[in-house]
This record gives structure tokens, sequence and C-alpha cells, in this order.
DNA sequence: AAACAAACCTGTGCGC
DNA sequence: TGCGCACAGGTTTGTT
């Protein structure tokens, strides 16, 4: 579920409501979500820590803690991260609980990670050793928003290849953070076909695709993220996002497109991936 | 190199 | 009301 935008927005709620303080016990219940590592990595790597920071990369989220460790979280499909009074009973899939210590603003709480599809992940690694513990980070591309993307960037990432432009945008590897939302949102906005492939763009076509994924990143930022039907995305206080009220494209199939209201949204499957867009505003 | 399918899981919504 | 199927915001792996 979480792209750029809902992760940033999670991590903005560590750093308002975390960040510094103490994690006193920490809950481990599926192994599945510390697989990487272990349930006892995980307690060991956290207990009695204090969280320094907030950052992220991507999708992923990176907490340095005082130890010189990072926490790694990412939620994949459909982890939530919440705060919550110490004690409050659990949601279903609540997979790893940590006690966090009262300070002078905030009594004793719980930060819950809840993750009923499993997909998600949780690791304690040794920042000094990424390039054996998290290898994927080292391989992630450019992040929009901490990086910004310009259009010679983008110029540069599409060189002498080949791509269709959804999997391109979907490709961690080439721009870190987009997902399926924000592709086709942002592929909308650039007025661009999803399977158009990138040696046929124009320079000005590239510079349109560049300002569009920067574009629609930060407004949906600034919107909180996305929180779809099934309100499965919500931020670390339980509150959903509200960017799908200007979602022009994303799961409007059928309907007619708001920009150029001349067209209905079509729906196809395009780097494998459910895809809407307008046939009439998008070449 | 790039496209594609399958895999990892659980929940939900829809047609019958 | 119940059942079975398609599908879901991500990423990796293996195959054409």
């Amino acid at each position: 579920m979480p792209e750029l935008p809902e992760v940033e927005t999670v991590r903005r709620g560590i750093e308002r409501t975390v960040v510094g303080r103490r994690v006193l016990r920490v809950e481990v219940g599926r192994e599945r979500t510390v697989r990487r590592t272990s349930r006892r990595a995980l307690i060991d790597g956290l207990t009695d820590t204090v969280v320094v920071a907030a950052e992220r990369r991507g999708k992923y989220l990176l907490c340095p803690l005082d130890s010189g460790d990072t926490l790694m979280v990412h939620l994949r499909m459909s982890g939530r991260l919440l705060t919550a009074p110490a004690g409050a009973p659990r949601p279903a899939h609540t997979h790893v609980v940590a006690h966090l210590a009262a300070n002078a603003s905030r009594p004793p709480e719980e930060l819950w990670f809840v993750d009923p599809r499993t997909f998600g992940e949780m690791v304690v690694f040794d920042p000094a050793n990424a390039a054996v513990e998290m290898p994927e980070l080292h391989r992630l591309g450019r992040d929009p928003v901490v990086d910004g993307l310009t259009t010679r960037d983008l110029q540069r990432l599409v060189a002498g290849r080949r791509r269709q432009l959804k999997a391109l945008l979907l490709d961690q590897h080439v721009v870190a953070g987009v997902g399926n939302i924000y592709a086709d949102e942002s592929l909308h906005r650039a007025r661009l076909r999803p399977d158009r492939t990138s040696d046929t763009l124009t320079g000005r076509e590239i510079g349109r695709l560049a300002a569009a994924v920067v574009a629609v990143l930060h407004e949906a930022i600034d919107a909180g993220g996305s929180t779809l039907a099934d309100t499965q995305y919500v931020d670390l206080e339980g509150n959903g996002g509200w960017f799908q009220v200007h979602h022009r494209v994303y799961d409007r199939a059928g309907e007619r497109c708001i920009t150029c209201g001349r067209a209905d949204i079509e729906r196809s499957v395009t780097a494998g991936r459910s895809t809407c867009w307008c046939p009439r505003c998008q070449r």
C-alpha cells in the first residue's frame, strides 16, 4: 500500500512522537516480520536504545539509534506503524510492539507494527555493514523528494535504454519511492501513455515527466498521502490521508477523465500492474 | 536488457 | 447467507 508520500507521512509522525524516546521493552509476535535476522536480534538491537532520528529513502524508513545501529522498517503492502497508550488493546496482526518511555510531553506509549499480509519487515542493522545487511539500500535510485529529480537527472537515467515508462517509474533502482498510484498519477500529469517507451521521449517530454513526478509526490505529501476505500493506510495516530480525492486516474477506470472531460479512463495491465490512464490526454 | 509470471500472505468485494 | 474467485498500495526471483 504505502508509497513515498505515505512513508514520508509516517516518518514525520515518528520524528514528532518517537524520536528522543527510549525503548524500554520489545515484543515480537510473528517471526516472519523479522525474517532478515531473528526475534532475538530485533529485541536485543532495540531494547534500551533511544531513537535519535527518522529518515527515509524511497519506501524504506530508517531510524538511527543511540547505539550506533539503525532500525529499518518497510511497510510493503499492508504494514502500518501506530502509536497507542501503554496497555491499549492491540489490533489483529500486531507483530511487533515497542514500549516507549514517557517524556516531558507524552505518557508511556507503545509503537505497534501491524501487518495483515506479513510482507512488511523490521530489522536493526549496523550502518557500517549496510552493504551486507541491507544491500538493497545501496541499489536504490534517486529519491525525488530527498534528492530532487531534474530533467537532466531523468535524461541520464533513461539514456541508452528502452523501457515502458510505467516500468521505469516503478523500478526502485531508477527512481525510489514511486509505486502504482503515483506512477499512474505522474504519467497522467505528464500527458504520457504508460506503455510509451523511454527511447521515444523528446527532451521536453522527459522534462514534463520529471516535473510531474516531483509535483505529484510533494502534493501527496502535503495531503498526508492516499487512503483508499479499505482505509489500509493510516498515519501513526490512525488518521487517513486525503490525496485520494485528487487522484485523476488511479482507481477511476471507466469514469470520465476530469482533465479533458471527453474520454473515459482506461485500465490495462502494464509492467505487470493494474494501470489507469486517459487515452485522450496521454500520448 | 527488458518483459513477464510466479511467489510471498491475508482480507475484501463481487458475482452467482 | 455462503462460496469461490479476482484482486490489492511491494519486491524478489526465475524464465523467456
